[in-house]
RNA sequence: GGGGCAGUAGGGUAGCCUGGUCCAUCCUAGAGCGUUUGGGACGCUUUGACGGCAGUUCGAAUCUGCCCUGCCCCA
């Protein structure tokens, strides 16, 4: 199934490489006959399962997992309106079941408030149910008519975490919003990817939430990608499916609801933002084979060779590494390319010469290539991962930091976002939200910027000189 | 949503315009054997393809229609 040999386009091509490493690099296989619907490769799932994993630790500290079903009968479907309407064009319909037509057609879910709400009218009875912090992790349904693309739009989205919390009031549920912030920050942070987050547009917001917030990061071609999203329901849900609790003095109450996501957009991501000419370049925490043996079997001391690496490999995992030894009969060179194209951070080359001097040869996926005492070498192999990421964070924040320009033009803002993200003054005006988009060809993402890069001071609107506060703008995926 | 281009072994391509020369070219990959191995090894043997359906025709990879899939541009 691998492919070896060839090479990947240039990362400037930006759309072309993207198409080419995610086969090249064994993370997705696009062709499987059905449009929008894609195959993961074991290492690319592989990947998903430690970057999934990675946010189960996250959520689990203060979350429970749970499962509900796929299908969503169209009598809850359609309970809410303004849910339905931005999402009633991209649905899939279950209409029969054999050549029975069905009384009440069943939804694909594309999103689940509508499958878990009406189970949290059942489940929450009294404030001492509240909080409830619920999560799963599914695949879901969205009949997109855009251009599909592989991990980014999907018509099967096969890795949508979507966390669901109900709260006594209003407050706590906007305080959860900030917590779910917070960790989706802690994630992104883990991953290496720098975010902006910022409160999307009221026409631009969920259907059916109070508000939105959301996490853009900045694709190497300097459009944005939306990589999470946390939504304040408010009480539009629990009105709907009559979620409601018995307070304190015995009241039925409404409660309020907060629901949050991510899915393996956040893996388009990392691929897009770490990797290079020769591949992916994955950081630590989620590369599925974190450092690879090659074993330099020449002549006679073949079998010492693969004895020391064996014993190194035993060493690197009972330190908890995820090691790999590679003994194929390929030249050392093969291998090289071979596990650079799929990401690994460290490469650890072991041969008669290292062995006769006590040492390995040690050699990153950034090219920082060093001898290595083999005496120690799980803790030299920590330091070394360790300083890895911090290497891949540093250099994703520096180009994220480029890619923002501050404007007081609209040609300012047309150059800007050319490479990225323009951040211009706007008073809020739908008016003036569809005056600056419609000149520069892009959208306003959001306001309320929270990002290093970007102050919150105001300034006079860009379209009509009010009073106005910073949004960003650029053209998303 | 509108328009354009394309689909040939696992991947990339030639052939198509001008139907027969094609049991289809080349590179790469896969299998087998042998020699190799400190940055993509070599030799020999071998496997493997005209997106689908219909039509035109004595004859279709090649022409026509529809469908599916992909890519690019515009909204």
């Amino acid at each position: 199934m691998e492919e070896e040999g060839g090479s990947l386009p240039a990362k400037k091509d930006f759309s072309a490489w993207y198409n080419d490493i995610l086969w090249r690099a064994e993370v997705m296989d696009v062709r499987y006959p059905v449009k929008g619907l894609y195959v993961w490769y074991p290492h690319g799932f592989a990947l998903r399962r430690a970057v999934y994993q990675s946010l189960r630790d996250l959520l689990d500290v203060d979350h429970q997992e749970a499962l509900f079903p796929l299908l969503i009968p169209k009598t809850e479907f359609m309970k809410e309106a303004e849910h339905i309407k931005g999402f009633e064009e991209e649905v899939y319909w279950v209409t029969h079941g054999g050549l029975t037509e069905l009384d009440i057609p069943l939804a694909l879910r594309p999103t689940s408030e509508t499958a878990i709400y009406p189970m949290y009218a059942l489940w929450v009875r009294s404030h001492a149910d509240l909080p409830m912090k619920l999560y799963q992790i599914v695949n879901t349904f969205r009949y997109e008519t855009k251009h599909t693309r592989p991990l980014i739009r999907l018509r099967e989205i096969t890795s949508f975490k979507e966390a669901h919390t109900v709260h006594a009031t209003w407050e706590d549920a906007e305080r959860q919003v900030e917590a779910a912030v917070v960790l989706y920050r802690a994630f992104y942070n883990q991953l290496c990817v720098p975010v902006i987050v910022s409160r999307r547009p009221d026409w631009d917001k969920f259907p059916g939430a109070d508000y939105t917030i959301a996490t853009d990061t900045v694709m190497p071609d300097g459009r944005t990608l939306q990589i999470g999203t946390v939504h304040h329901l408010g009480d539009h849900f629990s009105k709907t499916f009559d979620i409601t609790y018995e307070d304190q003095d015995g009241d039925q109450q409404y409660a309020y609801q907060a629901c949050y996501g991510i899915s393996e957009r956040s893996i388009a991501a990392i691929i897009s933002i770490h990797g290079d000419d020769r591949g992916l370049v994955l950081p630590p925490d989620v590369a599925p084979v974190q450092v690879v043996i090659v074993p330099i079997i020449i002549g006679k001391r073949g079998e010492e060779v693969l004895l020391h690496a064996a014993a190194c490999e035993e060493e690197l995992k009972q330190a908890g590494f995820r090691v790999r030894t590679d003994s194929r009969s390929l030249r050392p060179g093969a291998k090289y390319y071979h596990w650079e194209m799929r990401g690994v951070p460290l490469r650890i080359e072991i041969g008669p010469r290292d062995i006769d001097a006590g040492s390995v040869v040690s050699v990153t996926r950034l090219g920082e290539k060093n001898p290595m005492a083999r005496a120690g070498l799980a803790g030299s192999v920590v330091r070394m991962l360790d300083r890895f990421a911090a290497t891949l964070r540093a250099r994703a924040e520096e180009r994220m930091k480029e890619s923002i320009t501050r404007v007081t033009s609209m040609d300012e803002a047309v150059s800007a976002i050319a490479s990225g993200i323009a951040v211009v003054q706007w008073c809020g005006a739908p008016e003036c939200a569809e005056e600056v988009e419609r000149i520069v060809d892009a959208s306003i993402l959001g306001t309320d910027v929270r990002s290093p890069y970007i102050s919150d001071t105001g300034g006079p609107c860009i379209v009509c000189g009010k009073e106005g506060k910073p949004a960003i703008l650029g053209r998303s995926y």
